[in-house]
DNA sequence: CGTGGTGTCAAACAGGTGTTTGAAAAGAAG
DNA sequence: CTTCTTTTCAAACACCTGTTTGACACCACG
């Protein structure tokens, strides 16, 4: 049922009510325990229901190819496109959200079926940009990095708002902010790699290598961590 | 009342019951209607209560001085402790937490009172790093990427803990995934000055710069300052 | 002792929740 | 048409929500 993947998009689970989603759809209610055997079977008909969005981000990446630094471009770009996208058609990436913050047993199949194919897809194109010289938790942390800057548009929307009343998010801005992500993302990896690639010249050397490298690994002695 | 934001923390606004809160603090429900007028008012002053963190981090962050690179690490250091903390004196950024995704009236003045201060000095940092060439909205967009790397981890942490089971959040993977997110940030945000700078330099040499001209420049720099 | 104010409590209230029920309607098969 | 299954519907059910109520205990003060 469409009105109600529209309404638990948009209330959450626990939030929505079946007499709200019954008397929209124009139906009775207890068609739906009738149906679906209740509630929570309605949610998971409406969970399960979302499966076209996986593909299309897949086509788009498998089609932007060879190059590692495109292809995380294209990932900004589709991911940001589906999570930010309005419409009857969102319902999907907005759920997702919801269940982020409040799981529901949904959320296992969602991991498995959606998000974990294309955290997939992302730390290839990150392991590749960096280079073989960082391990797997690293480039884990850096996936979740990038693919944080893109979530934070979806579930930070109302601080945003307040926070910048005059920034408004249509499809043109929405291109100049995945321009942003992407450039800030690029730009970060690379830096990382050139950074990792100098320290390691340096400790074959024996020498303290480059001014850059020399400030950052002085400054992570320097701390004091706890 | 202690426990009410413990409830409130977990369960957010709607879904806690001041039955719950009541028979966890060992009172009676009346007693909350007597003393704050309704659930609202003891919201309400539980989310007003918590006050005491915006000075901790603008003490750590004016202590930590002049570099703004050190600045920004201090932000994520400090930010993240607090986002990730446990415990009881953690209530309040989970309640934060909560706000942003069902936000009730009190996000305003939570907004006003905290966030604003916190993207203020966070905007001034990105700011100085980048260098001048970048106006208020690229700056404002560098900052929610930086900001959103912290968040996510507070926002999506169901969906990180089912995707990497063995990832465990201690002190100090805190540690190390502050440091991570910093690094990863500084780096970025330094890579994205060297291009512009470069972007321009060749601006004014009259060579015409597409996009794909400009990546290319900036890959150029990135390597050449190793 | 009495008195008024203050805080606490169990009970009740009014409204909303998901679910069940039993009857009525619709449709298919003989 | 009859018979059977499948579907729809309004009503009721049991439970939970925030709030109100009126009685009861406490306690300083006169």
């Amino acid at each position: 049922m469409r009105v109600a993947a529209e309404v638990f998009a948009d209330q959450g689970y626990r939030s929505a009510t079946i007499r709200d989603i019954c008397r929209r759809a124009g139906t009775n209610v207890a068609s739906v325990n009738y149906h679906f055997g209740g509630k929570a079977g309605l949610y998971r008909a409406v969970v399960q229901s979302g499966g076209a969005f996986t593909s299309e981000m897949a086509g788009r990446l498998a089609a932007s190819g060879g190059a590692a630094e495109d292809r995380l471009r294209a990932y900004v770009e589709v991911f940001l496109a589906r999570v930010l996208a309005e419409g009857p058609c969102a319902v999907h990436g907005r759920i997702m959200a919801r269940e982020m913050i409040e799981p529901t047993e949904a959320l296992d199949q969602l991991v498995d079926g959606f998000i974990r194919p294309e955290a997939e897809m992302l730390s290839l194109a990150v392991g590749e940009i960096v280079g073989k010289d960082f391990n797997r938790e690293e480039i884990r942390l850096l996936c979740m990095s990038v693919a944080a800057q893109v979530v934070f548009y979806k579930h930070c929307r109302p601080v945003v708002e307040r926070l910048f009343p005059d920034f408004r998010l249509d499809s043109a801005a929405v291109s100049v902010l995945a321009e942003s992500i992407a450039g800030f993302s690029v730009a970060g990896l690379r830096g990382l790699r050139a950074g990792r690639l100098a320290a390691q010249a340096a400790k074959m050397k024996g020498t303290s290598g480059t001014a850059t490298v020399t400030r950052s690994a002085e400054r992570r002695i320097a701390k004091g961590r706890n």
